[in-house]
DNA sequence: CACAATTTCAATAATGTTATTGATAATCGT
DNA sequence: ACGATTATCAATAACATTATTGAAATTGTG
């Protein structure tokens, strides 16, 4: 009989929640699976129990942390309100999944290349969707007259993901910086850039 | 007596070479010295000529990624030119570094993290003040009316380099895409947004 | 409680990696 | 061409890491 008790569930997000915050510290390569034995207080071995691979581990804590992104853009795109608050929205998403899952957003950021090619397949649709769908949320923005027509919306929407990404290099370290106030900083920056 | 022909810096930059792109395609320690060895068509073991242990050439190589930033960045403040003309020098010094040398800057970027602390000083401190020069080109630009009062310069700071910073993630992967053709886009959209 | 399922352990095989060393080859200046 | 300097090699010690296995402990259930 299958369990799946809410407790194994639990205890398999506790295991996740070690293997990410081990390959964020660490990187995939610097930690060992040692490591995310002790932050549970298991010994090496035991973790096998929960994953058949170091490489499994990665592609799991990788897919959460994108799908983090992705989980609420699509309900922006549908929903009906100016670009300005589409672009508000982005970025509260991303910021805040950036927030509560930094982990996991940053294994997914920095380590996911570490993935051998037959594992990123997923990963790699989710990230290149996420950034589609904010190029069509700028697109749709130029032609209205939103934004400037003479905006590349590719390179705006490269542009807006690599700004609240770099936002996970230096989260943290200012408690006064909340995820709200840089939130509304960036979106007014994208919008209306820092010039008088 | 020392030699120090020209030969020898050759190698030696030759060197540098192989362990930054080693280590940028496989980060510090997804990379072995084996693999830098095979770059250079040399055995491992012969690497330790040039190196006492993997720690210094990932130093080395980061020193070498953090300095183009920083090399330009001081004329560029002290240059009696408007704001958006430091700005743009700014950003174009800081592609023109990822352009020439983007296996040193994707080290220094991503790596430097695994240096352990008594190897990070100079480092540290030279990124630190390549953003601390920048949030002070704001802060005077904020005095002079040329940028919005409103404005956090440290913020804008961190979000300028951060946003030069993410060009590195897909940088090359679009010929079209030229550093002069990036450049301007990042600085038109710092400076007026993309809102029409 | 007793039984079955779940979870952890101890021990270890197999492999990979860094760094050292003394010998050897290649190169340079005279 | 010769001796000295520079560069590379072969071999290996020491160590770390992943993954496997069968046993033991723990937990949940009737």
């Amino acid at each position: 009989m299958k369990r799946e008790s809410g407790k194994a569930k639990r205890r398999q997000h506790e295991f996740l929640d070690a293997a990410a915050a081990v390959f964020a510290a660490k990187g995939y390569h610097g930690a060992t699976t040692g490591d995310i034995a002790a932050r549970l207080g298991i010994k090496q071995g035991s973790l096998y129990y929960y994953f058949r691979s170091k490489e499994e581990a990665l592609e799991q804590v990788c897919l959460v942390g994108v799908k983090g992104f992705v989980q609420t853009i699509e309900d922006i795109t549908a929903s009906d309100v100016s670009l300005r608050e589409k672009i508000a929205r982005t970025v509260a998403a991303h910021l805040g999944a950036l927030a509560t899952r930094k982990d996991y957003v940053v294994v997914f950021l920095d380590q996911r290349q570490h993935l051998p090619p037959d594992r990123r397949g997923e990963i790699l649709a989710q990230s290149r969707r996420y950034v589609q769908v904010i190029e069509d949320i700028l697109k749709s923005g130029r032609d209205s007259g939103e934004i400037k027509s003479s905006t590349d919306p590719r390179l705006a929407a490269l542009n807006l993901v690599g700004l609240c990404n770099s936002v996970a290099d230096w989260y943290g370290h200012d408690p006064k910086l909340t995820i709200e106030l840089i939130g509304k900083n960036i979106t007014n920056m994208f919008i209306e850039g820092v010039g008088a």
